[in-house]
DNA sequence: CTTGACAGCCAAAACGTTTTGGCTTATAAT
DNA sequence: ATTATAAGCCAAAACGTTTTGGCTGTCAAG
């Protein structure tokens, strides 16, 4: 059925241990040895056993992806591009990418336990970490190999891409406070994520820097989402001295905080300026149009893919810690002189 | 290292057959020898090693999902809940999901062959078929297992699950003319997909069902994107005769339908009503709330899911050929009386 | 006392590769 | 004529598991 060295080997009268170096371009093979052995392989079909391969190297030729179910949703545009530019790394070079779900933060621990233990990945991805994230913890301790997409407030040593979004945040606020604004708020996720973190200090110290108070009440916390966006910025809004431009975690959120601007009878722009994070697709189409901060997820994406193979192979990573820049995007929904 | 079965066998002094068959509740350990292989493995922290488990037993105990980076993007809403919903029942039953990304048609059908003549996978995930799919004529050819999710033209059989768009379709046709339209186009994407295919012959189907004429010219193509929903109803209301109202291949399209409307003036709803397919989020929060053909995302996925452990199994598919039926969902974007 | 059944165990083979260490044979150097 | 060198090949072991087929001893039935 299928066909095995073992099968090449009695076509032409050689060993399984001839036929496999012949295949490797080993140099103890005669020349015309090595030739028959590829037109005999290639004219039988031959196709390598990866597992048989997998068991004799003792790697498991794989990377694996846990993603939490309750967590960053797979259909976030920018994990999405994340992903599919880290895959396309992680399969060009022959290894498998697999993908896990976990449905509770205690079975994502369990599961990275297992999928290492039992051989069944090389190295694993840890995506959307917390500021003190106990799966970094725990890979650390067992020594397991992996890569990070986010970093963590702990000063330990792991191979980690991140992206700056204190900075992001800075050139936003920059751009808000030449606009003449001085109340600002800043509406994000659970500041449990790093990112979150790295937003909200940003955002105060930006704050600072240009002399503005900073208004705790200012920042407030909810859902990713539109909605999450919606109900932020209805808060905000029906405060006594409500903010004149608002600030919010991911594009989403900033749809949905235009959304609640909108649905009060005020302006966005005028009224009230919004921005975001990320740079969606929808930011563009948006009406207005969404002032944003581009994150590099494709960028992202690659890096992490390729520290991936590289700890999968047990290499030493040249640059384990790499913090990329994002682009602010002017667009209408701070600067109505944008209008066409 | 890391803890084998020999390790177990030398600890408990017994061989590594009655350890194995220990381990898996074979009748011939004594309950004693039994117990005492479970509480040795236990302490010594034994894990299985899946690979070699695999070459013993002959399977890769894995599914293969094969993304088009140029296709279906991951970043489609519908898709992220389909694929997390198969995910999960993939991996539940202690199978793999490998996810690779193919960049040229070309090399996606190469991809697969390689996939499973490698023993990577048992049964491979076939996503958005086309009408005339090379990818299925090619795994049905070589008997490799695997499940659709969607259908195909040809009278062929595999397992596939699907969603009955064409009566989606109808129950949208049905509603708009109840409310007087008579004039209704359709936005889809290439009708080289099945899906579209099935959209657009419910649409005529229907329209013919309540004498409407069939104005071809009001069934256009574009990208499955706000972008090219925006297109193509700019190009269908400079028609002298425009359509007064539009059905949109998915909600993304429908999006950019109203903000075309929107931006000519006219009134989403009262002018001219749209509809999507889909049931995205942002259906429900965007201004005015969309009309749309939900679609059984994750009742799919689950489905799929399913189908491709048993498949992977080599076991019979109780019930190979499934089509789930969508909802309709009404809001402001066909009837405005839904304003609040 | 013999026979059969059964409980409990295990050696060895198998899965398909890669690697180790050596074995021939031929050629070149002494 | 011997010795060193190299070219070309291969048997066997290893990776960790599961399965096959058989072995030994005990006990009950005849």
């Amino acid at each position: 059925m299928t066909v095995t060295l073992k099968d090449i080997a009695r076509q032409v009268n050689r060993s399984v241990t001839t036929v496999s170096r012949a295949l490797h371009d080993y140099a103890d093979v005669s020349p015309e040895t090595r030739a028959l052995v590829r037109r005999t392989a290639e004219q039988l079909g031959y196709v390598p056993n990866v597992v048989a391969r997998r068991l004799q190297k003792q790697r498991a030729d794989a990377i694996g992806l846990i993603l939490p179910s309750y967590g960053p949703r797979l259909s976030d545009p920018l994990f999405g591009d994340i992903l599919s530019a880290a895959a396309d790394e992680i399969t060009r070079v022959g290894l498998d990418l697999l993908v896990s779900i976990a449905h509770r933060p205690e079975d994502e621990v369990e599961l990275y336990y297992q999928r290492v233990g039992e051989r069944r990945v090389d190295s694993v991805w840890v995506v959307h970490t917390r500021c003190h994230d106990m799966r970094i913890a725990y890979l650390l301790e067992r020594h397991v190999p992996f890569v990070a997409s986010g970093r963590v407030l702990e000063d330990w040593f792991f191979p980690c891409v991140d992206i700056d979004y204190a900075r992001g945040m800075h050139s936003l606020v920059l751009h808000l406070v030449q606009l003449g604004h001085r109340r600002i708020a800043f509406a994000g996720e659970s500041p449990d994520f790093t990112f979150v973190h790295y937003q909200r200090e940003g955002f105060r110290h930006a704050l600072q820097e240009y002399s503005l108070e900073v208004d705790e009440d200012l920042i407030v916390e909810n859902n990713p989402t539109q909605r999450g966006g919606y109900d932020a910025a209805q808060t905000l809004l029906s405060r006594r001295d409500p903010p004149t431009a608002i600030i919010a975690g991911n594009d989403l959120m900033a749809l949905g905080v235009m959304s609640a601007i909108q649905d009060q009878g005020l302006e966005v722009g005028s009224d009230v300026a919004v921005a975001g994070f990320g740079d969606i697709p929808l930011a563009e189409t948006s009406h207005p149009t969404l002032t944003t901060v581009r994150l590099p997820a494709h960028q992202m994406g690659k890096l992490v893919g390729q520290m991936l193979v590289m700890s999968a192979r047990g290499q030493e990573i040249p640059n384990p810690y790499v913090l990329l820049q994002p682009a602010l995007i002017i667009r209408q929904s701070t600067d109505l002189g944008l209008w066409l």
